[in-house]
DNA sequence: GCCAACGTTGGC
DNA sequence: GCCAACGTTGGC
């Protein structure tokens, strides 16, 4: 199993809009590197959500629920969407700042590569971030 | 194929 | 609202 962390500014899609929706398709990547993430992803991964922005930090867990398929909301073959559906609430969101602080979390790209939407973590980052969210 | 100009994202 | 980072575009 793979781990991803996906930012969303809560403006155009929060976490309460995605667990209202119970899945959502994964949309507007217009990023060959995201993209190229989110065709990595397979069902079942693991991916935090991010709200960036506002807020700044991550919310909750969620889960690919189908693979990569061409993006509905483009005429473009380019593009891909991926399912996901939310699985978890964290009880503490983890912000930004305490993912800066933390030494185990140094190398995420969410530090290094402030501009990309979709990222590939380590099981030993994700499993981190959701230790500091208090739900071990 | 290089690079300047420009647009977008996202933190502060 | 500003600015840094960085991707994209287009002229040469």
């Amino acid at each position: 199993m793979n781990f991803w962390l996906v930012k969303s500014e809560p403006v155009k899609y929060s976490w309460t809009t995605f667990l209202k929706d119970k899945r959502t398709f994964w949309d507007g990547v217009r990023n060959y590197q995201a993209r190229n993430n989110l065709q990595a992803m397979k069902l079942g991964d693991e991916v935090l959500f991010y709200h960036s922005n506002e807020g700044m930090c991550v919310v909750g867990i969620a889960r690919v629920v189908k693979e990569h398929y061409p993006d509905p909301t483009i005429d473009d073959a380019r593009w891909v969407v991926v399912d996901l559906e939310p699985i978890h609430t964290l009880k503490k969101p983890v912000s930004l700042e305490q993912i800066k602080a933390d030494e185990l979390l140094s190398n995420v790209a969410l530090i290094r590569q402030s501009r990309l939407s979709v990222m590939p973590l380590k099981e030993a980052e994700f499993s981190r971030i959701v230790q500091m969210s208090d739900e071990v």
